[in-house]
DNA sequence: AGGTTAGATGACAACGGTGTCATTATCATC
DNA sequence: GATGATAATGACACCGTTGTCATCTAACCT
């Protein structure tokens, strides 16, 4: 019986989505279908004639590259991973959009890895990821971004990564890392409260083994006259340190008439432990936080605070990985520094 | 000459990860390396003694299954998509952990996607999606959830894919929803209002198209006596939305007892105004939040709310996705409900 | 003109799995 | 002990792309 006879083809047994492939763009340009390949690749040697005849065809058919058979295929992948363990949801939200922004330009996915464990078992994690879903990249954060055991593990395993890490870009062209300037930020804010007239500060500290920490109170102190006084209060970058440690300022009698905490959760944090006991900011106490989350908004009174471009660093993060990536030559791309941006709000003043 | 006076082979240059396949598995375990496919996927008709054979050999090797691979080879896929364009950061990073949690357990990949795009746009970056990336499945969360347009070119098209509603469940099972019951929740809100015995209430709305704003709205009056005067004030779930409404209240001297906002930013614009305008919280005015998002916790003073169980709502998602995927009949699996649970912190209390 | 070179393209294997079908053990049945 | 029927396994093509190498063309040199 010939075949013809069935009748039309049950085009709905097929499945949900009939892809395109390079096979079918190359037969209508009646090409290779490696040539095709070249072409989606940009790889040299392609005729120009031909490279339009195929890019044609693929806007006329909407053509979408299939990953899983480029990932299987080549040798490196079209995934990269963004590993965190940042409580700051606002943080990793607006990280991970100027990741998958850049990723996706670049015609990359992005898979996120919001790791619990301690950076011990960060290794295991990465083996993992890397194997499971042939990884061709990596974006740390801090903490992860300033653990050496990490940074070498990748690197012996020739894992690119990209780090974003606090503190001044060093002269010395660093390719895979993206530096925020949390000192020159935070002796911004130092200034502006010396300038409001400040002279007895106090300073919620962060987790110490971060090195925004250190960068953030060095780069605040370094605003500071001699004869200032500064406390620093070790704690971390929680809501309930900053309250513990106002707690401590209050009940010892050590108020002093403005606070710097380290971000802005702390920050909130110390102005809950300050109205708790009736002080008025910032007419009895000015306090400044860093970061500029969107709740620094909605505090009452809103937070002075540091604003980090945390959208636009991803960003650069995500490009800088690709090009890694690509291989291609970075080695005398400026060094990429941002710096946060002063934000006067209602939460500092004029010491009484 | 011989190969051999080669010496060692330079293992360094076969790139970073030599990873183990099936047939390596295979090789060991004295098998072919479809029966290792079989054990792996849990295929009917394998022997326990072959089974035991190889898992034991995938453990010792630590074997990970290559997603490019079974993607490709598979009609199926191994990703799911998560797509969003909720502005609640601290509701988006539960959600996703909840979902990679169930994703990564089912041997998935989770690609998130944040959508600034309306609605209408929302059909093209599906498709996108779907044709890139080999989506396996959806999980929707509203407003996309409960876009008619959205819903209705995922069930032409037959992408799996499962909704998180606001609402009671219905009696109909519906496989693919799961369902949070905000009408419950505000109802319970509304009782412990009422029990503290304010009679002067006024509502802060939400997005009106927003079905959780009918839904908390409906079920907090539900509490209410008829005597009692409930105003309702629209806006939107934003801080800003709530400083307005509150101010109108203040500024038009309505101010009732209490206040009911959907959710806590709206609580915190609420709480933010009050203060303005020097009311005492929770003396001369209580509110209560929606949600208990981290910073319900960090305003002063602590707001009442409700708990949503974001992580378990979105690990219920994902596992329902991945049962869908796989066919797996769930027809007469229990319909998912989920009810967020009342909150009582400081910002109400007795009315004056 | 013949030979060399580089530019453009094609043929085909390979990536690591899954799907399909064929084949081989196993076992109850008569 | 031969006969099916079924369970367990294997052989091999195939998914859509990239990598490698071979081939073909055009241009350039002596």
């Amino acid at each position: 019986m010939p075949l013809a006879s069935f009748g039309v083809h049950n085009n709905d047994k097929l499945g949900p989505i009939l892809s395109i492939t390079i096979r079918d763009i190359a037969a209508k340009a009646g090409v290779s279908f490696k040539t095709v390949s070249r072409v989606l690749n940009n790889e040299a040697s392609v005729k120009d004639a031909t490279k339009e005849k195929v890019m044609t065809i693929v806007e006329e058919l909407g053509y979408q590259p299939n990953n899983a058979a480029r990932n299987l295929a080549g040798n490196h992948t079209y995934s990269v991973g963004y590993i965190y363990n940042n409580p700051n949801a606002y943080y990793v939200i607006e990280f991970q959009e100027g990741l998958l922004k850049s990723c996706h330009d670049a015609g990359f996915e992005l898979l996120i890895h919001p790791v619990k464990e301690t950076n011990e078992a960060l290794a295991e994690v990465v083996d993992k990821l890397v194997k499971r879903s042939r990884i061709a990249g990596l974006v740390l954060t801090p903490p992860f971004s300033e653990d050496p055991a990490t940074i070498e593990m990748l690197t012996t395993r020739k894992i690119p990564f990209v780090r974003v890490i606090s503190g001044q870009a060093p002269a010395t062209v660093e390719a895979n890392s993206v530096y925020v300037d949390d000192f020159e930020a935070a002796k911004e804010i130092g200034d502006y409260i010396v300038s409001l007239g400040h002279t007895d500060i106090a300073i919620l500290s962060g987790d110490e083994e971060h090195a925004s920490t250190q960068q953030r109170v060095s780069g605040f102190k370094s605003a500071l006259e001699p004869h200032h006084r500064a406390q620093v209060l070790n704690g971390e970058y929680s809501f309930e340190s900053g309250v513990a440690n106002m707690r401590v300022l209050i009940e010892e009698g050590r108020v002093p008439s403005a606070v710097f905490a380290l971000n802005d959760e702390i920050a909130a944090g110390a102005l809950f432990a300050a109205r708790l006991y009736g002080l008025q900011i910032p007419e009895q106490l000015s306090i400044a936080g860093f970061e500029d989350s969107p709740f620094s908004r909605q505090t009452w009174p809103r937070l002075t605070t540091a604003h980090q471009p945390n959208h636009d660093i991803a960003r650069s993060a995500g490009e800088r990985l690709v090009k890694l990536i690509c291989n291609t030559d970075i080695s005398n791309t400026p060094t990429l520094s941002f710096q946060p941006e002063l934000v006067k709000r209602d939460s500092t003043g004029i010491p009484s």
